[in-house]
DNA sequence: TAGTTTGTTCTACTCAGTAGAACGATTGTT
DNA sequence: AACAATCGTTCTACTGAGTAGAACAAACTA
């Protein structure tokens, strides 16, 4: 606390590293946080017992999983977030009407924040869900919205967070991902063969505001085994790209 | 810290109230949380300044608001929940096959709190959202789940929390409350005349587990203009039912 | 331009968070 | 059954960290 890093409250801190601990782990005891942080045992305990009687956490026995009062602040931040608002019957629709994975993609810290999953009938069953965040240069959703943002901004992030391999499908040449960024802006959606999981194609289209700056993406996921028709090369790019232009006129008012 | 109200940390919990008071009034300064709070203006200062470090707020200029970092959390929470995981796929259903608002419920520090939350395609457009929580004596969704506590429970519960007037038709006389659970428990589902929100009427449903133990609530939302027909007192409570029943099978294995 | 009000920085004080040992309770082992 | 090991919890003393308040600069108002 002496120079550049001021005024930073390190007890909250700890807090805040015992919840990202119970979310990691799932149900931990006091002892296994201890180790895991390398704290003492009851500094642990006061925090747990602190975060029980706020309700932050619940504990089973012996022992403390995230409650659902986190599940309050997390609704609420979705619930009032603008291009949820506007774009949560669009995701829906788009579910239903291709049956399979429509997602819907915002970029915070330089990583991709999924705001909206909706599952439709014969969809694949990932383990995707809101405010789970995943690396942008990995799957169709991100690369449609590095497309459009400002390459300065795309250099900070390929700098902060690198371009690590998820699958071996992975971009992991800068060269390339600039390329690949091109053709996104060219055709006005991004595919992502594999990239992030093995076994899923997905496709992607951002949203735009009318000043020009990139709101989020949408997209559709689908098994590579429902992806060699026509449908999947023609249709779906159209769908999902019809998809984000509504949202786009809902957001512009 | 002295006698019966041991080793909390003081610290964490401010941290925690001013997360509350984000959530309460939204983007807010520095000075205008201090205020609220009754906190100096610089211990507010270096909290906002940790949150924001650890990403779990974002700042707007001068304004301070909470961030996707929280429905990470949140996310994380309704997807691991047990109840949600089997129970998923009901709402979804019961959405688009009513075409109204479909939601689940469960019960938690004697509060009800949504799971999920479903809009079928002529709904109504409720402010709600997962992690909401609603008072459990005022809802069709409560009514069903109190139905079947224990009745040490729900004295607990109506003790600690009373029966506050939503409006006019709002249960707040706890022999009519006790008279309601025993038809509930008879006919096997709860109903709700407008006793939350005017002008809204649900048909709730209990989820209960192979020992008899409530696990929560599904539910049926309508506008009263819609619940005229007999179609809303015969075919939607065995909707309803059987989507609480075809739960119970998942959640039974 | 003068007067407010903002966020931020700084400093000193003291209170509260922390570590470590010790306590029962529980579990598993021989 | 008695032992050892490990658990969560309690206690105490120390000191390091959180807090309040004054002072700062920047932004806005009239």
């Amino acid at each position: 606390m002496t120079e550049n890093a001021p005024h930073r409250v390190e007890t909250s801190r700890k807090t805040i590293q015992i919840l990202d601990a119970l979310r990691e782990h799932g149900s931990s005891s006091v002892t296994f946080i201890a180790r895991e942080l390398e704290m003492n045992k009851s500094t642990v305990h006061n925090h747990l017992s602190t975060l029980e009687a706020e309700k932050f956490v619940v504990r089973n026995g012996t022992d403390y999983e995230l409650s659902l009062r986190l599940l309050g602040f997390g609704g609420y931040v979705q619930h009032r977030h603008p291009l949820y608002q506007v774009a949560k019957r669009e995701v829906h629709r788009l579910a239903s009407q291709t049956g399979e994975l429509a997602n819907l993609m915002v970029e915070e810290y330089g990583q991709g924040v999924y705001l909206a999953s909706e599952q439709g009938e014969q969809a694949v069953d990932l383990d995707i869900y809101p405010g789970l965040r995943r690396p942008l240069h990995a799957i169709g959703l991100g690369k449609a919205i590095l497309a459009h943002l400002p390459s300065e901004r795309v250099d900070e992030i390929v700098e902060e967070h690198g371009l690590p391999a998820e699958t071996d499908q992975t971009i992991t040449d800068r060269a390339e991902l600039d390329a690949q960024l091109a053709t996104v802006r060219d055709r006005g959606y991004a595919v992502d063969n594999e990239e992030l999981i093995r076994g899923l194609r997905c496709v992607g289209a951002p949203i735009i505001a009318k000043d020009g700056t990139v709101l989020g993406a949408i997209s559709v996921s689908q098994p590579v085994s429902r992806t060699n028709s026509e449908h999947f090369t023609d249709e779906v790019p159209d769908i999902v790209q019809s998809a984000a232009n509504v949202i786009e006129l809902h957001a512009n008012h």
